[in-house]
DNA sequence: CGCTGGCACTCAAACTAAAAGAGTGCTAAC
DNA sequence: GTTAGCACTCTTTTAGTTTGAGTGCCAGCG
């Protein structure tokens, strides 16, 4: 496991390069024939052998050509891949469906998810914000159903959440609506724990003394908070259909593999998570996502977010095989996008 | 085309009922041997030949077993098909899940089709109502951001919608707070497009002088209703990866087909609501439904909904080699529960 | 020492041929 | 009306063969 010559380095990219393009095996004529090398086939034969000791190229057989190991593509990524200029094409996609005005949190997630799915041959992926660590602008109780009621919290970036809870007494809309009112001054730049906290403080303080509405803000929260709204966090996809159409995934049984993990979204949710390190951009290769269905799988993904604040990751899903130079330039701007549209 | 005989009915169920344990054509040898007839397999084979000329059953290929046709399938699901008892655990299983306590609606058709998918080895299916023919219980308005607003609809059977919208005065939460009054107090048994009718006149008798409430509640109905909520109706579906399972599907080609059909869930809803002619349990079998994409999958189907008023339709999509008499009684079963529990 | 040509070897994929097996249609006889 | 028998069809399976792409290694060359 030494450095990588000048020439391997240049045979690699090479071979991950054609891989990439065809799919299919790369072997020692083509390669000699193919590129900018002017060394024989038996030349090559040796310098990928060398490679495949290192780890960087294997073999599906003997007797075929080389295919790269997640190793390989993983070198290929963080050092030898160019990366392309998002298209003008894509641009314009972009402009026309992403930049766009406003609208709920929800949509404008749905909007990039389904965008990276028409701009690339892969799967969008997006993961929701963890509503619980949003920052909240308003609560408002609505009153449904004699002690039932509805509340509806809304996020400073615009995503909005129903919680059904039932109440201890029975207060009439307009008790709720003072209790909103009194419930959205005490707001400001906390998260949904963050106020439970602070409501609880203001309770053990006292200071407001037993003032009848101040009571009934407490009862009222007291079962709020009892009911922890439920969608703690989740992804939205789109455009599996897209990954039919690889061959790597003519095997059934590895279709159904990997259309188990879509369905239960929490292993992929895991994957995404799994580096909340604050990178910007990730790309994980294969095996590294430690998830056995999606060994033959690689994800690209980049924060989106208002300012300082990350909110989550919008990607994509695809084959190992996949074209790193154009998706990972693409990726990050189309995250770009939504952050921008996500301030206002 | 004549009527069928005793014995050419007797031999249909039983090749249908061959076929949908095993999968594979039934010849007449098998059916000889197996079952209830004391007749040879050339004897059947004479009934079968009549059988397939009245295109009740044909052949994959010459010198094959045969298999039904939709139209086989529809005679035994209309005449032959005798209902099994929904099995104890199944109820349980219901019971367990599905006949709990209240929840949102979009909480209850959740449940529904999970349940449908688990007990089940298809997709369970469920039709959203149109938001727009329900009747709304409650409207309340949420001052976001300047004249930014939204608008929380809840109907009566506990659907949730939230409306996005900009109002074209920049209004207090405590006016909207009286506006939402205003308009509920004139809330009765309405659906949204009545309750638009409904101001629309008020606003046109005039009888309310221009009492300067009433004319904000009329600038925020008019910027409100403007607006039309956009989710129509829409599908939920469940338990795709069931599907995988059935050696029909092995095919990609075919596989493809249908979780397009999947994907673009407009073409399935169109199935749904094709024949709303109001029989409380529909069967729709292969090419019978009018989608290319479903030609080999059957659908059954039953209405949930309150009392009078239907919601939607419940129920799955498998092959046509489905197992009728069990799923018949199971969608009809779930689709009574879920309605039950949507009367609360 | 690095590069190359040559050669033996391996293995998957494609093709061919043959055989097996399931099932049919038809006819003649019961 | 029912059945046994037979010839025929067509898929599936098996085995054997060929082809082709590719490798590893060695010996020789610059």
């Amino acid at each position: 496991m030494g450095i990588l010559s000048a020439r391997q380095i240049k045979v690699l990219q090479a071979v991950i390069g054609a891989y990439i393009h065809s799919g299919e095996p790369v072997g020692s004529r083509t390669l000699s024939r193919s590129s900018a090398f002017q060394l024989s086939p038996a030349t090559l034969r040796n310098v990928m052998a060398d490679l495949e000791d290192e780890g960087f190229l294997c073999q599906p057989h003997t007797s075929a050509g080389r295919i790269p190991t997640d190793q390989g593509f993983r070198f290929y990524v963080n050092n030898l891949a160019g990366m392309a200029a998002v298209s003008p094409a894509a641009r314009l996609h972009v402009r026309e469906h992403l930049e766009v005005v406003g609208g709920r949190l929800e949509e404008v997630l749905r909007d990039g998810v389904l965008t990276l799915a028409q701009l690339t041959p892969y799967v969008g992926i997006v993961s929701l914000p963890d509503f619980r660590q949003m920052i909240i602008r308003h609560i408002r109780f609505v009153k449904l159903h004699e002690r039932r009621i509805l509340a509806v919290v809304v996020s400073v970036s615009g995503a909005v959440q129903n919680v059904l809870f039932d109440s201890d007494t029975n207060l009439t809309q307009d008790q709720l609506n003072h209790s909103s009112n009194y419930l959205n001054a005490l707001l400001g730049d906390l998260t949904l724990s963050g106020i439970k906290r602070k409501v609880l403080q203001e309770m053990a303080s006292d200071k407001r003394g037993y003032d009848e509405l101040f009571k009934q803000v407490l009862a009222l929260s007291k079962s709020f908070f009892a009911k922890d709204p439920e969608q703690q966090s989740d992804v939205m996809l789109d455009g599996k259909l897209n990954l039919l159409e690889h061959p790597e995934f003519a095997d059934v049984e590895r279709m159904k593999n990997i259309f188990r993990a879509f369905e239960e979204k929490g292993s992929i949710l895991k994957i995404l998570d799994g580096a909340l390190s604050g990178e910007q951009l990730r790309v994980i290769i294969g095996s590294e996502s430690c998830c056995e269905d999606m060994r033959h799988c690689s994800l690209v993904t980049a924060e989106y977010g208002r300012e300082d604040r990350t909110l989550g990751q919008i990607g994509v899903i695809g084959p190992t095989r996949m074209d790193y130079s154009r998706i990972i330039p693409l990726v990050n701007y189309i995250a770009d996008a939504m952050s921008r549209r996500l301030q206002n």
